[in-house]
DNA sequence: ACAAAATTATACCAATCGGTATATTTTTCC
DNA sequence: GGAAAAATATACCGATTGGTATAATTTTGT
């Protein structure tokens, strides 16, 4: 890696939680500058515009999450362990360095769904990443009999990330979990429901 | 109702759309300016400053779509049917005036919950009054047998809430209805297991 | 080690930001 | 109708915005 790959690596990496707590546009140049201790010229050598290094950090933050995800599931045997490693992942908000501000899907998908269509599909993007993953999880429990063959994958998937993403926004707004772990108590309810 | 009444009134409800569009940081007082073909000096004669017009927005929005929730409430006698309005008025994002731009509620939490104490706390205090309505309405029902006893209209609340907002999330950012209309079809699934 | 290339810092730009003092106009109330 | 009060417009403020040209420095490949 050159000496301007790490550079720009560690902008990302830096600012990635600021982009995350202070949304594409609370977040200003100084703040990149002054959390990174390089000048604007040496931002600009690395990125093009304000813009690229937001869509970076986006795809940082949501990179780590969904990383951790996966890490988190590849102990998993059975496909309905595998599903609730998403309640097991989200419901320890405070603890997961990716969720520090809340999610990343969650909160680009907010800001960005009518003023930043870039962003805006980043977003979208990674929410159809994630039926995707949950639709393959559910096909596969299907296929060995793990999983009731009526269940609606898509329809599952949809449902469930809702109730997730709805509980995040619950406990960062309050402060407390109570909303979410009752989201979570209905997710693990949702998987009660698609077992044989 | 004085003129600068009238004018402070004609502020609020011609950038509350604004605001929930943009957000607080991308509403620029140009933006306020420019649609209410107003000058600062009358912005600024008729509020404090930008927080107090972005407060008063936020209290517009989300009155109007309580009221519009209050109003189909009324009709109803039966009390799942009065839990049903929600998932109604939601499902009906794109002929919602208040939901034009997403739900208020969501908008301002996920904007302010790390950034904007004033905001974060009116976000909170809606969500509050919305466990309190759900309440309401789940105690009334158990009294009158028309709802299971065993219920935990808390931890009712918390999941119901959540699935909403998460499943308005997923329409906003994906532009389709998919996954909302499958967050509703769960929603309507709980409503059917609290019921005797 | 050294020249070429790439990266970073300095210094600047016009535009916009939120906000204000003051002048002008419009309401209000007698 | 006319004076007092209130609301609105004009013109400005310093600070900050995203961005850039250029100079100084550091990497890179030989």
């Amino acid at each position: 890696m050159s000496k301007a790959e790490k550079t720009r690596q560690f902008i990302i990496e830096t600012t990635a939680p600021i982009f995350n707590k202070k949304g594409y546009a609370g977040t200003s140049l100084n703040d990149i500058t002054e959390a990174t201790g390089l000048t604007k010229g040496s931002i600009y050598g690395n990125f093009g515009n304000k813009d690229e290094v937001a869509l970076a950090a986006f795809d940082y933050n949501y990179g780590t999450l969904s990383s951790a995800v996966k890490r988190k599931m590849e102990d998993k045997e059975h496909p309905i362990d595998k599903l609730r490693v998403f309640l097991d992942v989200f419901s320890d908000l405070q603890h997961v360095t990716s969720l520090q501000y809340g999610c990343p899907i969650l909160n680009t998908a907010i800001e960005a769904d009518d003023t930043h269509d870039a962003l805006r599909r980043k977003a979208a993007n990674a929410i159809d990443n994630w039926y995707k993953t949950i639709g393959g999880i559910i096909n596969a429990g299907q296929d060995s009999g793990q999983i009731r063959l009526g269940v609606d994958a898509k329809e599952f998937a949809g449902a469930y990330i809702a109730l997730i993403e709805g509980g995040v926004m619950l406990a960062k707004v309050t402060g407390k979990n109570d909303g979410l772990n009752a989201a979570v108590k209905q997710g693990l309810k949702m998987l009660k429901e698609i077992t044989p």
